[in-house]
DNA sequence: TTGAAAGCGCTAACAT
DNA sequence: ATGTTAGCGCTTTCAA
């Protein structure tokens, strides 16, 4: 008596579901629902049986199914720039956390600083029907997730703002964390003061310079154009942006750089040389301690914490207008910004 | 004629179906089905009309029903021990970029090296019918993924082994990396050298140790018991022992630090001293070649890219015995290790 | 070229 | 306490 496959294979590897459990314990469909789901209103002994059917069967319910029905998906999208970044790993994992406090899942995703690829990713999480979405920007155009957050997909953008679209937002201080560390190399003798900073168009990037411009105005101090360089955040890059800020016969005496990827080079190409250069980075380096380098450091788990609970607070009702968070970021002295000028 | 709702509007904040967009379009459902998915068989003028109603409507495809019907989710989980250790990012980010070079997505969750809570994730990842399952695994038994993979979920185990059940596993060379780094060690003249590794239950510490007891016997040097110490990667365990090693009238000369965790600490801790101490870490750092870090590499992101690799060569219907692969280490030298005895 | 009907595996609503 | 029915939004099958 052969049995003929009821399904056909190249599903799941045949996999057995609450009808087949139901049929090998001899009881409803909806018995075993109540089992696999924990709910009342089943005798101990009916449940025994449910039980012992699903392991024999190895059942395990199927969540897709689930989600069809239920509309919520219990998971969360996050779209970032790059995971292998040391930055966003403490924020990812940040996220997680949250995320599974609330028992959800994150999905996450590299844009790797490309506009079009987040917005693939952020749509393809989308369509998955994340509950919702935390974005870290690549681009700075968002009006193509309005239909999804009008929808219902809980949005919040972090690290930079959302673009043309009003949405809940956590940042750091760029701004203010860099005044204050290129006030503080003015307030260690400083009046040549370099600039190495990501591409313009990258929100953090664009901030830290205006933090950088605006602490050398409340110095009184120019800013000569070959002191400020941004781009790629290749070393090459920022190598050749460094030593040409070193070159000449008026050299700047100090470089702020622009973020970590900055930073690690920089620290690099003036572990080369002889004469002493003061250096602040924007975001804090493992063993950066050891190495003397000054640093504004920012709190990367805690712009992933306060993202996610805002989201989750929004998946719970809340309803009111969006907000913008900034995080403060902390001067931390270790050597390298307190060198005096040359 | 008020038009009311004709779903319960708790669902995904009443998103329109293809069902909806057919209406609108004036086309039957599979005619909207055909244009979503690009398949052949519209005229152009329909599938005209089709589009503009998508776009009016704002429709976005529900992957949950579409999975439900195909089978596939086009994604992989990957269950890792802590996104945030700059370890596993390079190699979370490889996986993705794999996965999304196979059209799928990454789901990712940190097990925080509790072996209940990695069950807890890759049987979650199951349930939502994740096509593959990569697993760096914290605990040793994983006969809790029979049932899934006879399922036909594709499992890869990285890093480390997978217990008690047979699987496709991608592992560094510990052993060797470590017996090549102590070797190294004896070479340069140490005969009493300290090892500091993470608990022994994890399988590459216990393989490093391994390593480090070979090396020691291939010299023909005792190890005394005080010379080792397994446990939490925690920075106050770690200075403790090093400092236990280094202390009393027969201090040990060198160390090897048997991970990422354990070198950040350990540097930091030889720092203070006067007496210098020789040190080969297990895995490279950020910025250690500023520091003159001698260590034992490893690529995390050739691991992540090899299992990965794996993975979908299993999902397009690889049928072979379950293989490991060892992939190897790369001594560095920087210094740190080139330190004669005291 | 197009569409109607069936059904993926589950849960909600409503019997019994 | 338990079961039956309908249907989530899509794809598959088959007919027109």
């Amino acid at each position: 008596m052969a049995e003929t496959a009821r399904r056909p294979d190249h599903r799941y590897g045949n996999r057995p579901t609450m009808k087949d459990v139901a049929a090998r314990a001899g009881v409803g469909l909806k018995t075993v629902s109540r089992v696999v789901n924990g709910e009342p209103g089943v005798t101990p002994d009916t449940e025994r049986r449910v039980r012992e059917a699903i392991q024999a069967l190895g059942f395990r319910r199927n969540d897709s199914a689930r989600v069809l029905r239920k509309g919520r998906t219990a998971s969360v999208g996050l779209v970032l720039e790059d995971l292998a970044d040391p930055f966003y790993g403490p924020l990812s994992r940040a996220v997680e956390e949250v995320a599974r406090a609330h028992g959800a899942l994150l999905i996450n995703g590299s844009s790797a600083e490309d506009p079009d690829r987040e917005q693939e990713l952020a749509l393809a999480l989308c369509a998955r029907r994340v509950d919702g979405l935390i974005v870290i920007p690549a681009g700075d155009d968002h009006r193509y997730l309005e239909p999804e957050m009008r929808a219902g997909v809980a949005t919040v953008f972090v690290d930079r703002p959302a673009g043309r679209i009003e949405a809940d937002t956590v940042l750091s201080d760029s701004f203010g964390g860099a005044r204050a560390g290129v006030a503080h190399l003015v307030a260690h003798g400083h009046r040549r003061i370099g600039f190495v900073g990501d591409r313009p168009r990258i929100h953090t990037a664009a901030e830290r310079l205006r933090g950088y411009r605006a602490a050398m105005e409340d110095a009184g101090l120019p800013v000569d154009d070959a002191w400020v360089s941004l781009g790629s955040t290749e070393p090459a890059r920022v190598r050749d942006a460094v030593a040409a800020m070193l070159a000449g016969p008026e050299p700047v005496t100090a470089l702020f750089a622009g973020n970590n990827r900055v930073t690690v080079t920089a620290v690099r190409e003036l572990a080369g040389r002889t004469r002493p250069v003061a250096l602040v980075g924007f975001d804090d380096i493992e063993l950066a301690d050891l190495l003397g380098i000054t640093v504004i450091a920012q709190d990367a788990a805690a712009l992933g914490r306060t993202a996610a609970q805002r989201l989750f607070r929004r998946l719970d009702g809340l309803h009111e207008e969006p907000r913008r968070v900034e995080l403060a970021t902390r001067l931390v002295p270790r050597g390298s910004g307190e060198i005096p000028p040359a």
